[in-house]
RNA sequence: GCGCCCUUCGUCUAUCGGUUAGGACGCCAGGUUUUCAUCCUGGUAAGAGGGGUUCGACUCCCCUAGGGCGUACCA
């Protein structure tokens, strides 16, 4: 069997570090065992759907590194969900609610001040065949509810019905079907909710594993109870446990700083925030992963955590600047290029630089270091500046390699007497204008002799 | 309010009745680099509280406290 999993936002907003989360465990747990993967967009809300965030959703999993192999759009499937919709009426188990939502609020206000779970007593149920005619006859709009199979015979008195299942991640589940409302389907509108077009894609595009937040576990109660409404088995579920900010507020789609695009932005490495947000909360080590392979090797559902971790996007930086520093010339080579950083010398200079850097584009700063700036040696004291205006005219003759750095500052050495932080640090400062850096050894050829001239002070 | 889940070093976690409570990150120290960073070595630091059960409890049970999620005509 083929392993079928997707990831189905709704483009109602950026995604954010946690839905990566979401939509890299469904990527990896496919891929990792010959899977296909679609990517949704479960765009029924007309109103707050944008296509700005749709574009913005499908850029971020390029970005991080996900290939769809199919892609679907509910706005384009309404009359799948319709012909669906009609199924359940004939069955029974969809039926119309004419209630108003202020009026659905008071009865649950009401509930709640007597002790009740605030469920809906399915009133709407009571009405007969003519007052429903009676009522669409006024032009009355109704809403559409599931009724969920949680009574014997008598709808008015539902007994404790669980549904199981066994969850990838929390192990065997159970919901009570008795403990919830019947799910709205339809708006008064016309208009789907997420629940049922949910469902019927799952059925239809073969989804066989739904890996989504824990804050799905009851939807799950009740979206199983539609997959078997709807004549069909439900696919196996995996519920991650969710990221909190580092103070342990939920992450939600305003938390704009932990976009994906903004981290993009910022400069981050895709293999960074992918590792941080798949093994963050796992028993596994947060360890950067070179690529969605190496991750893809360690990711395992079964380690993933059953109580809510931090995300601490301080661990980005980190993660990030142990990437950069093993990143080879050949998979940053483009990125460079399109920074200016080009010719004979890029190679050595990546090699160089990568080791002080925690963000690929911050080689931009050496390189103009090594190639254009003049160092800014102001803050030299003028005994410094003294010291190495003598060592400058000791410099060799020869064309700088990678010896220069050694025989010319052991002869600087015994000229002056100077050793250690005394001697290197104004040398490094009057060549760079910076108190640290990669190792002059290596940068002195990549500065080359004409600019360090041009550099004494 | 009710339901489900959770609570071990600062952080992410291991432990499935008997461990000097382990690892990773951070942090600190030492070494390497005659600087900084990298790298190597070492160290630091934890079972929410209270009751049980048991020869023995981080582990099982109960209570309390704290947290997450749900309880939508959001997804």
């Amino acid at each position: 069997m083929t392993i079928i999993t997707r990831f189905a936002p709704s483009p109602t907003g950026y995604i954010h570090i946690g839905n990566a989360r979401t939509a890299l465990s469904n990527w990896l747990f496919s891929k990792s065992q010959n899977g296909k993967f679609i990517f949704r967009l479960d765009d029924t809300d007309v109103e707050r759907s944008k296509t700005e965030y749709a574009d913005a959703i499908a850029r971020d999993l390029t970005w991080l590194g996900i290939v769809p192999d199919a892609f679907y759009r509910q706005s384009d499937r309404f009359a799948v969900y319709q012909a669906k919709a009609e199924y359940l009426k004939e069955h029974g188990t969809l039926y119309p609610c004419f209630e108003t939502a202020d009026e659905l609020e008071r009865k649950r206000k009401l509930r709640l001040a007597r002790k009740l779970p605030p469920v809906y007593t399915r009133d709407a149920l009571r009405l007969s065949k003519q007052e429903i005619d009676e009522l669409l006859a006024q032009g009355k709009k109704p809403h559409w509810r599931f009724l969920l199979p949680n009574f014997k015979t008598d709808p008015f008195k539902p007994e404790r019905t669980e549904v199981h299942w066994d969850d990838l991640v929390r192990g065997y589940q159970t919901v009570d079907l008795a403990s919830l409302s019947d799910p709205v389907l339809i708006r008064e509108d016309g208009t789907w909710l997420y629940t049922m077009p949910s469902v019927v894609d799952d059925i239809d595009m073969g989804v066989t594993h739904v890996i989504r937040g824990e804050d799905h576990v009851t939807n799950t109660g009740a979206q199983i109870a539609l997959f078997r409404a709807l004549g069909a088995e439900p696919p196996v579920f995996g519920h991650h446990n969710l990221l909190t900010t580092v103070s342990g507020e939920g992450l939600s789609k305003r938390t704009g700083a932990l976009s994906i695009g903004s981290l993009a932005v910022a400069g981050y490495e895709p293999a960074a925030v992918a590792s941080l947000a798949i093994l963050t909360g796992t028993s596994d080590s947060v360890e950067a992963q070179k690529d969605m392979a190496s991750l893809a090797k360690l990711f395992d559902l079964s380690h993933v955590s059953k109580s809510a971790a931090k995300f601490d996007p301080a661990e980005l930086d980190l993660l990030n600047r142990t990437l950069v520093h093993h990143m080879s010339f050949d998979e940053v080579k483009e990125r460079l290029t399109a920074m200016g950083i080009d010719g004979p010398i890029a190679k050595a200079f990546w090699e160089t630089v990568r080791g002080n850097i925690e963000r690929v584009a911050e080689a931009k700063v050496w390189w103009d270091i090594v190639t254009v700036k003049n160092a800014d040696t102001d803050v030299l004291s003028a005994e410094d500046v003294d010291f190495v205006r003598t060592a400058f005219d000791t410099l060799p003759d020869a064309e700088f390699d990678k010896d220069t750095w050694k025989t010319w500052t052991d002869a600087v050495k015994k000229q002056s007497g100077r050793s250690g932080k005394g001697l290197f640090m104004p040398l490094r400062v009057a060549l760079t204008g910076r108190s640290n850096g990669p190792e002059l050894a290596n940068l002195l050829p990549l500065i080359g002799k004409a600019r360090t001239l041009a550099r004494r002070p």
